[in-house]
DNA sequence: CGTGTAAGGAATTCTGACACG
DNA sequence: CGTGTAAGGAATTCTGACACG
């Protein structure tokens, strides 16, 4: 379920007007946030932007930053940031994963 | 996290287009099924349809029992019986909490 | 009943470019 | 650098209707 609804948020079904809408951006400045590898949107057969949930959430972040006078350079060096983040404590918690493994698999073999 | 999730599911942002390539189903069938009141799209100022994932599911539950034969009149009929199980059960689940919470007070009570 | 299709109009989206600062 | 705007074309969406069965 919870799996479910995270495809959701991941799934680029929503064209620029709409976007623009949810954001208050403006189709301009969310091509030159793509343009600038903050976004990026799925293209369909006919190049029509499609966007997610969560770009949507990345450019309302955007937007925040923008008004607080953060260059898009500075704003993909904060995003990359925190994915290099995520991606650390991804390893960490699956290093510690592995130890409880290997300590339960010692143990069962021990009973067998 | 849940409930940020749920509003995802239910917000109406996909156009007809989109809809109809995650579905399969015509443009046509689509909005046949609204007009069968079997979906309720959201309309948008200038009158473009605006679908959710949920919409999208029902959809897909109406392809299933149309390709079985069943007429949109059926299908409406067990889309309402489904709705009253729905509600039955949560009014049950709301008298079990009731119950508990009475239960609570009474025992909440003896101890003041 | 459920779906296809042609019809005409209105709004959307796309790209490349010039403008300003 | 970030954003506005006019330009021209292509694709989308809408409604009401006729068709078939």
């Amino acid at each position: 379920m919870e799996q479910q609804d995270r495809s959701y948020k991941d799934k680029k079904v929503i064209t620029i007007g709409t976007v623009s809408e949810l954001t208050g951006l403006t189709l301009r400045q969310i091509r030159y946030y793509e343009e600038r590898k903050l976004i990026a949107p799925y293209r369909n057969e006919r190049g029509t932007r499609k966007y997610s949930f969560n770009d949507i959430e990345i450019l309302m972040d955007i937007a925040d930053k923008r008004e607080d006078g953060v260059q898009t350079t500075e704003i993909l060096k904060e995003m990359r940031l925190k994915e290099k983040k995520r991606e650390s404590e991804a390893a960490v918690k699956k290093k510690m994963l592995q130890g409880q493994l290997n300590a339960q698999f010692r143990y069962g073999r021990g009973k067998i």
